[in-house]
RNA sequence: GCGAGUAUGGUGAAAUUGGCAGACACGCCAGACUUAGGAUCUGGUGCCGAAAGGCGUGGGGGUUCAAGUCCCUCUACUCGCACCA
């Protein structure tokens, strides 16, 4: 049987010492780091896909510590959601129950990996003193307006008379019940989100993130500049607005869609005959009996009905008819659009499909547009036409000056708007925080009392799958009204758990405080993130929302900073064979197996060295068993003269002792230094732990095969430079494993006390350069030469070599570039 | 439909940002050692070719002395889309 390294006794250990000396507790003294990764969704046992994150952020977290930062590291739980009531329902046990069995298991998980948390901040945030801060927080964003009550659809199966997720929909279909699912109106409570819209966007430009995430977020955001024109309905004169962002077109809108649900209908359907009110409804009906999913959106056919009414275009007066359409969205812009099937192609189909009018406002200048010819609309820039005094202008052009025109003579006024929507927050479900509001026939809206604070979830309920579980819990229910002490209801929705994880990473900073959700001056020290680790799926909404809390705690006083990431790391997905890891497809990893296996030194060292961060990592057995056979060969390595060098003192090596060197020797001296200074810059700075690993084991490939005279004392010293710096550099990627050598070596504290090692500029320099000889941008030849070599010598170098002559032969040249240190190349014809 | 990515050997990937394509590793081949083992060590390994040499970074086109890298265009795949977290 082969000897491995002991890594089971090792790891058991470390995990035990820096437990029992807190060595991963922030210390509040220096300059702080905080380095977060998002916190798991405790939905059963840790997958590869966390140990992913916790291990690129348990790297960075080690190297800024080495760096001398005082380092705030915590770890949390994210728990409340749908999965906890699903597992009540299926299995009979209640939610809070089940969860907590899964945090359990995570946090021996997390240990066991050896993730350097400061487990003094820890938090769940189902736990009555989280959630308090939640209902807390509520009340304040209800004060300052920030949270409202407004109807919106959901998705409705009623057959279970409750309200659907996305998520439990199947094809239109109930998951459970396969009932088809309708739409419903009900009253929820938002979050005004759109009050910080602009602040949203001009933050990016204080924060270092991914550009793919920043972008996302802006498109998400969705600022467009337009203008509302005042189109009237025909008959009542009613307003009737639409938004656009191409006023240029206005002369050309052949007709005016509405969203389904758009007030005007109902007034419309009063004019018109009853056939069309049946057709008019028969068509809302028809919308509304889909689900509100995207899957159904995207495969929706653009579908719409004439109302029979007309509208008037406010700068011709022409009369347009009014449609209905299943696309129209009531709640961007105004619910209402204006068409222009000419010049954009949505409309164009819809028109198409319809038989509805056509104008050609842009000519384009190599041909002349005809709408009877047109196969697709003209979307590109050109002449305007049939628009009254704006003829022959361009279009972007002339587009301006109708906004400034029509906001002149009234018919319209320029605005913004945003494509970001106000948080919808409710959710009529259990296992989430209770919102703090009481209903009072008498008061209206009234807020639970601060004092009265955590509204608790009740335990008198049952989870059947049918209906809101706390409907039906009486002692939760009814309440005395905090105002006129009346009989009142309590709120039963729930708040979304994206408000739990919106502001988790303010409290971790002082998570026992039981009289504010944060204390301002411990907030001013540890805030704002630092580096926050996390998957790309959450670009648009978490780090959204988390930047909107950030906001509102600020304007509310409570906290000074306004972005709370300042730096993010977004890492892909752990797959197998190509395809995200799931059970369904059965190609799971299980971190429980690997640790047992390899240990989780070789698990993290695998992760990190298989792909960047920002790519999806190929999960390969092979690959793994690569990394485990590279720890044992640098153990085996290290530990053929540990005894010799434990009890001498680490030095390193002047310019004169390095003369004395053998070149190979002198060589590994150089690579110790160059290698320190790629894996500084790599982990560090570019986040690229493949590349550090790789230049780690470069680095062992010099080593590995030197013989070291333990009777030289240069040589000894040469050895123990090199392996401490070896571990040195290892040590945030694999700590039990560099803590252990590093100990072993003779050193009396935790390596992660130490310094990060520094590297002499002056040893790195290399003496000689493989220089590139190129005719005609083709490499001829290569020559080992001294560095700095002027052109001069270089060209007299490169005419004299036989491989180049062959190749210059017969031939004039025309052009010699020189890059130093780098290569020559002769252009000849 | 809208939005964001990705594409380099048999595989995961690297390339100091326009200057030697394939570092490092996996796999494979050959060998050494050996009380056969999924251990360790040594050498080889992009493709074609006996060699000289040629070809090669998803396809096509362009800029340049020089392109994986810049520009245009096409294709394929992956992810997100507001009640999963």
């Amino acid at each position: 049987m082969a000897e491995y390294y002991p890594y089971k006794e090792i790891e058991t250990k470390w995990h035990k010492f820096w437990e029992a000396n807190k060595t991963f507790k922030s210390t509040g003294v220096g300059t702080k780091y905080y380095v977060l990764e998002m916190f798991p969704y405790p939905s059963g046992y840790l997958h590869m896909g966390h140990v992913r994150v916790y291990t690129i952020g348990d790297v960075i977290a080690h190297y800024m510590r080495m760096k001398g930062y005082d380092v705030i590291h915590p770890m949390g739980y994210d728990a409340f959601g749908l999965p906890a009531e699903n597992a009540a329902i299926k299995n009979n046990v209640h939610p809070a129950e089940w969860t907590h069995k899964n945090i359990d298991h995570a946090r021996l998980q997390f240990k066991k990996l050896g993730m350097s948390y400061d487990w003094d901040r820890e938090i769940a945030t189902c736990n009555e003193d989280y959630y308090k801060w939640n209902q807390w927080l509520f009340k304040r964003l209800y004060e300052k307006g920030l949270a409202y009550r407004k109807a919106t659809a959901v998705n409705w199966c009623p057959d279970c008379g409750t309200v659907l997720a996305n998520e439990q929909v199947h094809d239109g279909k109930c998951w459970r019940c396969e009932t088809i699912v309708e739409q419903k109106e009900l009253t929820q409570w938002f979050f005004k989100t759109t009050a910080y819209s602009q602040e949203l966007l001009d933050g990016h430009d204080k924060i270092d993130w991914p550009d793919r995430v920043t972008l996302m977020q802006k498109n998400w955001i969705g600022r467009s500049e337009g203008i509302r024109i005042f189109f009237k309905e025909a008959k009542s004169g009613e307003l009737l607005p639409v938004f656009t962002t191409r006023p240029d077109t206005i002369f050309g809108a052949t007709y005016v869609v509405l969203a389904p649900q758009h007030p005007l209908v109902e007034k419309i359907k009063k004019e018109v005959s009853p056939d069309k009110v049946k057709e008019i409804e028969a068509f809302q009906d028809k919308v509304k009996k889909s689900d509100i999913t995207v899957m159904t959106l995207i495969n929706m056919e653009k579908e719409g009905v004439d109302t029979g009414a007309f509208a008037i275009n406010p700068v011709n007066g022409a009369k347009v008819p009014v449609w209905i359409g299943n696309y129209v969205l009531m709640d961007y812009g105004t619910g209402a659009i204006m068409a222009v099937p000419t010049h954009d192609e949505r409309d164009f189909k819809f028109a198409k499909k319809y038989n509805l009018p056509m104008i050609v406002v842009i000519q384009p200048k190599a041909n002349k547009l005809e709408v009877s010819t047109m196969t697709g609309a003209y979307e590109e820039e050109g002449a305007l036409v049939n628009s009254a005094n704006f003829d022959g202008m361009n279009n972007i052009e002339a587009g301006k000056k109708i906004a400034v025109w029509m906001e002149k003579e009234n018919f319209g006024k320029i605005e913004v708007n945003y494509r970001l929507k106000d948080w919808l927050l409710s959710r009529q479900r259990y296992w989430g925080t209770p919102i703090p509001a009481i209903y009072c026939d008498k008061c209206g809206i009234v807020m639970e009392k601060d004092e009265n604070l955590p509204v608790k979830l009740p335990l008198d309920v049952e989870f059947t799958g049918k209906g809101n579980p706390l409907e039906k819990s009486h002692s939760f229910m009814q309440v005395a009204c905090p105002k006129c002490n009346g009989p009142a209801k309590r709120e039963t929705d729930t708040m979304d758990t994206f408000v739990d994880s919106s502001w988790y990473f303010i409290r971790y900073c002082d998570s026992k405080n039981t009289h504010l959700p944060i204390d301002k001056a411990i907030a001013d020290r540890e805030l704002p993130v630092d580096q926050y680790v996390g998957g790309p799926e959450h670009a648009c909404m978490h780090l959204i929302y988390a930047r909107f809390f950030t906001y509102v705690l600020r304007d509310l006083g409570l906290i000074s900073c306004s972005e709370p990431f300042k730096k993010l790391l977004t890492q892909g997905m752990v797959v197998k064979n190509g395809a995200k890891m799931s059970k369904s497809k059965g190609n799971t990893v299980s971190p429980d197996d690997m640790i047992e296996k390899y240990g989780a030194d070789t698990a993290r060292l695998f992760m990190l060295f298989a792909s960047p961060p920002p790519m999806d990592l190929e999960w390969s057995d092979d690959g793994v068993d690569g990394s485990f056979r590279f720890l044992n060969r640098v153990w085996r390595k290290i530990s053929s003269h540990i005894d010799s060098v434990r009890n001498m003192k680490s030095k390193t090596l002047d310019m004169s002792d390095i003369e004395m060197l053998s070149p190979q020797k002198k060589q590994l001296f150089r690579k110790t230094h160059q290698t320190i200074k790629k894996v500084t810059n790599d982990v560090g700075k570019e986040q690229q732990f493949n590349t550090a690993v790789a230049s780690i084991m470069e680095l062992f490939n010099e080593f590995n095969p030197l013989e070291f005279d333990m009777n030289n004392e240069l040589d000894k010293i040469l050895f123990k430079f090199t392996a401490e710096s070896m571990i040195l550099l290892m040590a945030p990627l694999v700590p039990h494993f560099s803590e252990e050598l590093w100990q072993s070596l003779g050193n009396k504290s935790s390596i992660f006390t130490c310094n990060w090692p520094d590297y002499d500029q002056e040893m790195i320099v290399e003496d000689s350069v493989e220089f590139v000889f190129q005719v005609s941008g083709k490499i001829r030849d290569r020559i080992q030469l001294p560095l700095n070599l002027s052109q001069e010598d270089i060209e007299k170098t490169g005419f004299a070599s036989p491989k180049l002559q062959e190749w210059l032969q017969g031939k004039t040249v025309v052009k010699k570039i020189f890059v130093k240190n780098k290569l020559l190349n002769i252009v000849v014809r």
